[in-house]
DNA sequence: AGCGGTATGTTAATAAATTAACACCTGTAA
DNA sequence: TTACAGGTGTTAATTTATTAACATACCGCT
């Protein structure tokens, strides 16, 4: 796996936000932190990930808009693949199983309906 | 959240392959490892996840064989919950449904079956 | 035109991560 | 008992990440 493990403690962890932004500047970035880091710092990060290429930002009037150049579904592939690879044997089926066991983001019934509905849809 | 993001690229890359293995020697998880990397390095590595209370060790004979201080369910509880809350907006649901639909890891009849009695028990 | 607010660009000091050389310890085989 | 194989501990050089000060550019307003 090429290219993996390419980003610092610090650039993954602007990644997230970025990615749960999916679009922001500089400024929201910085409040979304909410350590104090300077707004200095976090453009010499947000530079970097740029030159890593991994946002881009497009001009806003006077300002950049960040936003990830992978797309939102891709990284989330990715990243469940990670948890998989490392935690779950590789099988999507023990991640599903442990996901549902979880508490937190908990599954109302009308979910677990639907979910129902899609495993059908997926045996057919 | 308190305690995110201490770790380093290379160490979390070790506790990959800590995870992966349970248990493993230094020299086991250079051979996983299959860069380049010298074994002196490894175990500064190693020795640096023990400081942050990441894995310990204990003796076998000549040897130390490494393992994680957290479990793995707990680990994988916490990964999964970090890419939920970046990619699925902190829905279970949402990231169930992804799974779902991956290629990789792929389902089969069987377990698809389990999973719907995992959800009906759940139902109730 | 000049000023203030809001950005970005440049640069550099400092801290941390990364790598690996080297010293040392301990069983085992000759 | 010696030396060698296979480990660990210590230390340090180098690279990279991290932080932030400072300079510059541009827009809108008086």
């Amino acid at each position: 796996m090429v290219g993996e493990h390419v980003l610092s403690r610090r650039e993954r962890q602007l990644m997230g936000i970025v990615y749960r932004l999916e679009e922001a500047s500089a400024k929201e970035i910085m409040e979304e932190l909410s350590d104090g880091s300077s707004y200095s710092t976090v453009r010499t990060l947000l530079r970097k990930l740029v030159e890593k290429n991994q946002v881009k930002h497009k001009e806003q009037g006077l300002k950049y808009i960040y936003s990830p150049v992978v797309k939102r579904r891709t990284a989330a592939r990715r990243a469940m693949e990670r948890v998989i690879s490392t935690f779950f044997e590789d099988s999507s089926f023990l991640a599903i199983n442990s996901l549902l066991e979880m508490q937190k983001g908990g599954i109302t019934e009308a979910e677990l309906n639907e979910l129902e509905a899609l495993i059908d849809r997926k045996k057919k």
